[in-house]
RNA sequence: GGCCCGUUGGUCAAGUGGUUAAGACACGGCCCUUUCACGGCUGUAACAUGGGUUCGAAUCCCGUACGGGUCACCA
């Protein structure tokens, strides 16, 4: 067998810079705990000025979806993660798409069976063992042939898989970054498949293979790997290749015993998006769902992510599954929506204020910055600002407010005395309406909430409005305000 | 079922043998105030459990319980 091929490729990657790579399949969804596993890969990276790469795992054919690969190009852009090697823009070790390195694996199992590692099994295929609810362990017969009578029956025609060859005896030693040694006995091992049937590597050969020719330093990936890790460290020995950290990160939950899903209709990072997350409060959140900074900044918890790339450490990585809560999103995306300048705020709100108030005449500039403190979510727009459009049925009970000590007929009263007042009054300015007001109320030795408290009711309707009474009558302007209060001190009887 | 991993307040978490066991979200109260929100102050609330080791254990060891993962020609 010609194998001058063998180690050919280890020379075009430099020696000493970090590496990794974000691996996904294309099965059409971005969810959190992918983007939280993309995200540490590409922080890693980044803290040590590596290279962070982007390789497509589909050898699964029937799980395909169309258009997966461009949501995840679509995800990893709007968040920054950016790559240096991948499909679209190659690199030096591609492809960057595992069907397209079908020959490379063959080769690669089939120097595994000469060198007594692998075998060629030639049975039917078998059940998993949580449908068939068989555990038990069996020696594959095809352990045992001979090789040349195996190759004679490859040449044969027969169709065949390759299979790992686990010693029976003995133990086997994993190193990884967050859990430490993990020792297993080699009889718990499985004979696994290397290469499928159809003459595609499965994931846990092809991920040694490409990792091992990508250069791949720090393999970052999720903990249901774990379990199987022990089986890459013989393979790497079996080719007496070094073997590279890993980083195996624990689950994010979408409740206590349930990983977030799809099926459970838990959110992609589009879905976040949609409901009205903005990336930076994503990423800064998913980025603390698992891992927590060190030393100085162990109080600090908001991070752009080029701070997070300077302050990630594989040591605040935490062992233990984190439950996504939605509330702690809303916080942190509360806390950027409030940080940004007004106008970059106003800009980012304007598709949602135009939705929500198309009453031509009004400014929703002058909305933009009352509705800023007070969401959570860009979705938390809308419903606050429905009544500038049309003034809602209330009940005469809004303007009964105890602290303010306003009931019925004071509020009816305050309004009368205020109506004439706001009629003559010109020009209708923030500062004229808010002097006024104030003005009259002390004119009437009342407090600011007896004139103040009616007028925003009539106004809006609402127990709860962005912006007080002046802001309203701004914003609805003159001949609105006025007509809003008349009808108030219609239905208060007035 | 075998094997592997995990377990600090409701949630995210700091903590690496000696602390009054941080901080944040959420929740309650107070203040500010023309509502709500923002902001400020403040309160309730935790080391799964039983044994060791030790002068001393959330931290180390063993067991138990509970949870998760894995045992696919899926990744």
């Amino acid at each position: 067998m010609d194998m001058t091929w063998f180690n050919d490729m280890e020379a075009r990657i430099p020696h000493g810079k970090v590496r990794t790579r974000f691996a996904p399949s294309p099965t059409g969804y971005m969810h959190v705990g992918n983007l939280r596993t993309a995200l540490y890969t590409w922080l890693i990276a980044r803290h040590q000025g590596g290279t962070f790469i982007l390789r497509v795992e589909d050898t699964d054919q029937g799980r395909l979806v169309e258009g997966a690969t461009e949501v995840i190009y679509n995800t990893l852009r709007e968040c920054g993660l950016t790559w240096d090697e991948g499909p679209d823009i190659g690199g030096p070790v591609g492809p960057y798409i595992q069907t397209q390195r079908r020959d490379t694996y063959g080769k690669y199992a089939h120097l595994l069976v000469e060198k007594g590692a692998a075998y060629y099994c030639f049975c039917e295929k078998a059940e998993s063992a949580e449908d068939s609810g068989n555990f038990e362990k069996e020696v594959d017969p095809c352990r045992n042939l001979s090789l040349d009578e195996a190759k004679a029956r490859v040449a044969a025609g027969e169709p065949y898989v390759i299979r790992q060859k686990i010693p029976q005896k003995g133990q086997t030693t994993f190193q990884d970054a967050i859990f430490g040694a993990i020792t297993v006995d080699n009889d718990t091992l499985d004979d696994q498949v290397l290469m499928k049937r159809d003459g595609l590597p499965t994931y846990n050969f092809a991920n040694v293979i490409d990792d091992h020719l990508m250069g791949i330093t720090h393999v970052v990936r999720g903990n249901e790997y774990l379990a199987s890790a022990p089986k890459y460290n013989l393979l790497y020995e079996a080719f007496g290749w070094e073997i590279p950290t890993y980083i195996h990160c624990s689950p994010v939950m979408r409740d206590q015993h349930n990983k977030m899903s799809k099926r459970h209709g838990d959110p992609s990072y589009e879905d976040l998006k949609d409901q009205g997350y903005i990336t930076p409060a994503i990423l800064n959140y998913v980025t603390l769902l698992g891992w927590a900074p060190k030393g100085e900044n162990a109080e600090r918890e908001f991070f752009t992510l080029d701070e997070l790339a300077e302050v990630f450490e594989l040591s605040g990585v935490s062992k233990s599954p984190a439950i996504f809560d939605k509330e702690k999103l809303n916080y942190f995306n509360a806390h950027y929506l409030r940080e940004m300048a007004p106008e970059v705020f106003c800009k980012l709100a304007e598709p949602y204020l135009k939705e929500a108030v198309r009453t031509p005449g009004i400014d929703h500039t002058l909305i933009a910055p009352l509705v800023q403190p007070r969401c959570d979510t860009l979705l938390d727009i809308a419903p606050q600002v429905d009544f500038f459009d049309a003034l809602p049925k209330y009940s005469n009970e809004l303007y009964c407010h105890k602290k303010m000590k306003t009931d019925e007929a004071n509020s009816l009263e305050a309004l009368k005395v205020t109506l004439p007042v706001l009629e003559s009054l010109t020009p209708w300015t923030y500062d004229s309406i808010h002097d006024t007001l104030i003005g009259l109320a002390e004119k009437l030795e009342l407090k600011n909430g007896r004139i103040m408290w009616p007028v925003r009711t009539a106004l809006s309707g609402k127990a709860v409005t962005p912006g007080g009474a002046v802001e309203l009558c701004l914003i609805l302007g003159k001949d609105e305000t006025l007509r809003r209060m008349e009808k108030g001190i219609a239905q208060l009887g007035g």
